[in-house]
DNA sequence: CAACTCTGGCTTTTT
DNA sequence: GCCAGAGTTG
């Protein structure tokens, strides 16, 4: 008697989905229909009639998965989104202190300081105040800032027992009273001001606690302290706060997300039911019996085992290269050969641990013509020419906004060089006013007179602004302050002028019923940084890193530079808790493949300019060696993944060594020579590049073969 | 004031 | 190896 929505759920998940209106953790696993369970429940509950639109609130982590979930409710039943409280923490928290910002002491139109503003700002605190940027850098300045934050601390508030951490203090401080003296607001700051508000503001509290009957919350370990503070206060007697989760895909501790959450919610809670999604719908057997077991090595989970009605299906196939270039140059005979079996391109995706191994793989598919598209990098509204149109408008929504003023007071130049900023800042310091009423009263001179010309252009701006249409007045600004020309002139300018008309395009496609459609465009400017710069159109191989790829999935996966101190990352091997998080970002990798998982290495690779010689990843001997297919020729079977002999070393065998380079040897070591090194033992010399300067390729007794650095290696020769 | 050269540092990143 | 920011020169 299962109701419609439901009929087609697994059991687990249609119990999710039915559950009674109480708290309860859902521990989803990858693939396992999570989004789905989220918004059937949301479609279950107003469709039975247990709660109305508005007792509803949806929270996610990105606006993808905001809109997605928005567009799955709304295609289930007619609803107006508008009235829908279904978004992202930070715009939720927005939504809230537009609504109450009388409440909230902020001002009706604040701005919103992305990363980059935010570090701006705290550049120009420090410089007020005086502080050596290099025993400060302001980026762990930024860190400390909205760590505290996030632990929900003000700067009076904030521990501070030596000389350091008392500069550090001070300089949130005064991070803080600017940013009120400008009205603008950062991304921690929205949620700290909205918890504040709902604390320190009962009835509003009570309104909202009221009001929302039911809270359901998406990926919730990766939560922040604050985030789950925020939900707390939201949480009414009455209400029922729904987490989904997964606690082995929680990869972000490093920006403050805490898995712990998870726990706590059990206990805070009380929470009766923990459902698990273990069933996947995505991967054949052998890809999650190979990610099972690499996530087991976990000491701190909450426990759960995926599994699949499908096939075994491939093996894994597993790739040893000896450079990062040959590396590269089987990621593309493969995937050519894939795409000659009709596998779509943007079917296959390449994933990397960290940004700078990319280049080399994008270099190999330009000499193949092999379409790619790489994310991550700058987004949309990051871009240079973009954040300086956003400054104009932002100067056009409020003259006082000193951070815009500062980037475009002279751009294009004009004339106002530093020693008049400097000039300007110090005028403003003294008469405690901004940096543009300072500007307007300006004295005399040449340098004045470039200062007058632009606040005349403010002024102008301001004024043709009133009354005007969202997308004119970005074509207006964008006339008037001269980027439009400024990119024109330039050489590499035609991109970013296509960009500033797309930004007219946007805003134009930007329509809200708010009677401050600029303020509304600036601060989703901030909230949401468009998307990233990718050249779209014809199908292209995805390229990214494995954290972008979190909740996505591909028919074939090459999961690259499996290399001990690149995967798991040199940096991250401090505390255990640092190697826990890259297993569960190896576990995230693994489960992005659909039919078919591709794992390489190489021995040596280009890094920092430096050759670097690495063994192979502790992970691939977690992966049971019956799960793998090794595709170079010449491998020994259970090399890798020696599952059931516990062989911590990691002991690996290299490829048959093909020379590619036969040249006389100037360091004394020819092919065939045996050799001793201090850490290998003995082996035996079988290709060698580069010279005295070069690399000389060993295979050892004891440890397989290695490229390793003549000048460094310290090789003995025992016998030719 | 602006264009140019040089040096250092470097995991992951949404909002 | 590459990029950003600092420092130097015209």
């Amino acid at each position: 008697m299962s109701h419609p929505l439901t009929a087609s759920l697994n059991p687990e998940q249609r119990a999710a989905v039915e559950l009674p209106p109480e708290h309860a953790l859902i521990l989803a696993g990858a693939g396992s229909g999570k989004t789905r369970v989220l918004t059937t429940r949301i479609a279950w509950l107003l469709s039975t009639g247990q709660i109305s639109p508005a007792g509803l609130l949806a929270v996610t982590f990105t606006n993808k998965a905001a809109k997605e979930m928005m567009a799955r409710i709304t295609a289930m039943m007619p609803l107006n989104p508008r009235g829908l409280w279904v978004g992202t923490f930070h715009g939720l928290c927005n939504r809230m202190l537009r609504l109450h910002h009388r409440d909230a002491g902020l001002p009706a139109g604040f701005a919103i300081l992305d990363s980059q503003d935010q570090l701006a700002a705290i550049k120009r605190v420090m410089k007020t105040l005086n502080v050596d940027d290099e025993r400060y850098p302001p980026r762990s300045i930024a860190q400390y800032i909205n760590g505290n934050k996030e632990a929900g601390i003000r700067a009076e508030k904030a521990q501070a027992r030596d000389d350091y951490s008392r500069t550090q203090r001070m300089i949130y401080a005064e991070y803080e009273s600017q940013c009120r003296r400008e009205g603008v607001v950062d991304f921690a700051e929205l949620l700290l001001a909205c918890y504040e508000l709902l604390e320190r503001n009962a009835p509003l509290r009570d309104h909202y606690r009221s009001r929302f009957q039911h809270i359901l919350v998406d990926e919730f370990q990766d939560t922040n302290q604050l985030q789950y503070a925020w939900l707390k206060l939201l949480t009414g007697p009455n209400s029922a706060l729904f987490a989904v989760g997964d606690d082995d895909q929680s990869i972000y501790a490093f920006r403050g997300a805490r898995v712990g959450n998870m726990l706590d919610f059990q206990k805070d809670y009380h929470v009766k039911h923990v459902i698990r999604l273990e069933q996947n719908y995505r991967s054949h057997g052998n890809i999650l019996n190979a990610a099972n077991a690499v996530i087991e090595h976990n000491r701190d989970r909450l426990g759960k085992q995926l599994w699949t009605s499908d096939d075994d299906g491939e093996p894994i196939r597993l790739y040893e290269a000896a450079t990062d270039s040959e590396e590269a140059n089987f990621l593309v005979d493969e995937i050519a050969a894939q795409q000659r079996d009709g596998i779509a391109a943007d079917e296959i995706a390449i994933l990397y641990r960290s940004n700078a191994q990319s280049r080399i793989i994008e270099h190999a598919l330009v000499a193949a013509g092999l379409p790619y598209r790489v994310y991550g990098g700058l987004r949309f509204y990051e871009r240079q020419e973009i954040k300086h149109a956003l400054a104009y408008l932002r100067l056009v929504a409020n003259q006082d906004d000193d951070n815009a003023l500062l980037r475009v007071i002279n751009f294009p130049a004009r004339g106002i060089g530093n020693r008049t900023v400097e000039t300007l800042t110090d005028t403003a310091r003294i008469a405690g006013t901004s940096l543009w009423q300072a500007a307007c009263s300006a004295g005399s001179g040449r340098s004045a007179a470039a200062v007058g010309r632009f606040v005349h252009m403010l002024d102008n701006m301001h004024v043709q602004a009133q009354g005007m249409a969202l997308p004119d007045v970005v074509n207006m600004i964008l006339s008037l302050s001269g980027l439009y020309e400024y990119y024109q002139n330039e050489k590499e300018g035609e991109e970013r002028l296509a960009n500033l008309n797309e930004l007219v395009n946007a805003a134009a496609a930007f329509v809200t019923e708010d009677e401050n459609d600029l303020v509304a465009f600036l601060a989703n400017a901030s909230l949401e940084g468009g998307e990233h710069a990718a050249e779209a159109g014809e199908a292209a191989v995805q390229l990214m890193t494995i954290h972008a790829a979190k909740g996505l999935e591909f028919h074939s996966v090459f999961l690259t530079g499996l290399e001990e101190g690149l995967f798991p990352h040199d940096n991250s091997l401090a505390d255990p808790k640092g190697l826990e998080e890259e297993r569960r970002l190896m576990y995230v990798a693994m489960t992005r493949a659909r039919r078919r998982l591709y794992i390489s290495l190489s021995q040596s690779r280009m890094l920092h300019g430096q050759m670097r010689y690495a063994p192979a990843s502790r992970f691939l001997n977690e992966v049971p060696a019956t799960l793998l297919k090794y595709l170079n020729r010449g491998y020994a079977p259970n090399s890798y993944g020696s599952s059931n002999t516990s062989n911590t070393s990691n002991d690996w065998y290299a490829p048959p060594a093909t020379p590619r380079h036969v040249e006389t040897p100037a360091h004394g070591l020819a092919i065939g020579m045996t050799v001793r090194h201090p850490k290998f033992g003995v082996g035996e010399v079988v290709n060698h590049e580069g010279g005295a300067n070069g690399n000389v390729q060993v295979n050892f007794v004891q440890h397989g073969t290695k490229w390793l650095a003549v000048a460094y290696a310290k090789l003995e020769p025992i016998k030719a």
